[in-house]
DNA sequence: TCTGTCACATACACAATGTATGTCCTATGC
DNA sequence: GCATAGGACATACATTGTGTATGTGACAGA
């Protein structure tokens, strides 16, 4: 090979040799965690799957949780990107918020998303910890969404907490769900839920004025 | 000790005081994993409480997970039964409906409920199992308060499944703020999260012109 | 080539669950 | 009454998993 110095400082062999093992680690966990979950997967097991000891993960990272933490933000901070860039795409808040709601809802079929950040997550950190987590991501994510709705008046002005709890509890559901299901069920089960999904959160518009669009 | 009078009928003494402990243990793990949660608590400190050891525990209950799910079983059971006579009070589908949101929302302001019921419940069950046992309580309770609504066409014909899973959802988000809000919030956000579930699962009701995009 | 340090491996301490066994007390048959 | 069986626990032990302390070999810099 050439002397491939894509890094910005020099990345000298030993780091590059570190770097590797903790991504592996990182990748090895996430197989793990997504399949086992995270009471049921022993750090030794991920440890060996790199062929290395659990030494090499403390080395890396502070405790278990730490090591699922970064698994977890890996994967909701790359989903949160898909999402944003939808949303970008959108040309008023509506469709800003409608088209981010599929992408995660599509991102939500990759079953080892579902289950780390939504399933596995409360349970790693606990329920409390886990929405402080959210705050910083999805679920600050979506309380902008609705944010922006009502201050361009296209959302009724509802108490803004509750308003995105009971959407992330939706949302929830569906990640869940989605998460869960066999592989053929769903598309079908997408479909649904982003249109029940629609139709629920269509009842906050100001004047639900059907006649008009 | 004194002679005790007897109490029913067929209660031998070994009996009752066998039932007495582990009626105790219930309640001592009960507060525990109210307090500190499923994985927080050792059974040892559930056994102190009561001056017994985990012998006591073990000849009870099969291990830890079937001891949580005796305080979880005994909780919801109750929350049902309450949610269910209110439901009964309903002159038609959805009064019965809003009649038992309103008493599932009552009730999970005690935070021992929330905590256990929709914190700690997938926590120690892992999601799956927990929806498992859900389907026989409230999940179970709502799809046929949803599938009432529907066979009565007073709700739109929409996937039975979907649909239960996202008012789950939000009844989910519902018991878990309410858990862990400070007590003075309480009946605030109560009546919020009452209005706005009301709300958004209205839009589904059979709209005689339904708005399209 | 020498040395310090980094990236791990090894060894150990400890906490918690679960199981196997022991013991006392109560109920019951004679 | 007494002997015996079984139930309600307590005690002791095995196992597993986390976290920490210490050791070691290779690589970078002098």
């Amino acid at each position: 090979m050439s002397y491939a110095v894509s890094m910005s400082t020099v990345a000298s062999r030993r780091e590059q040799y570190s770097q590797a093992t903790r991504a592996a680690l990182l990748a090895a966990a996430t197989r793990r965690f997504a399949e086992q979950g995270f009471a049921g997967t022993a750090l030794e097991d991920i440890a060996a799957d790199i062929q290395a000891t659990r030494g090499a993960i403390y080395h890396h990272f502070a405790n278990k949780t730490a090591l699922f933490q970064a698994v977890f933000e890996e994967l909701e901070h790359d989903a949160l990107e898909q999402s944003a860039a939808a949303a970008a795409r959108g040309k008023d808040p509506w469709e800003a918020a409608f088209l981010a709601l599929d992408v995660f809802l599509e991102r939500c079929c990759d079953p080892v998303y579902g289950k780390i950040v939504w399933q596995e997550g409360p349970i790693a950190f606990g329920w409390p910890q886990w929405l402080a987590a959210e705050e910083a991501l999805a679920y600050g994510f979506i309380q902008r969404l609705l944010s922006d709705l009502m201050e361009t008046g296209q959302l009724e002005r509802q108490p803004l907490q509750t308003t995105t709890r009971l959407v992330f509890g939706m949302l929830n559901a569906a990640g869940m769900t989605l998460a869960d299901a066999p592989e053929p069920a769903k598309p079908q089960l997408k479909t649904e839920y982003l249109t029940m999904i629609g139709r629920m959160a269509s009842a906050l518009r100001p004047q639900p004025s059907p006649a008009f669009e």
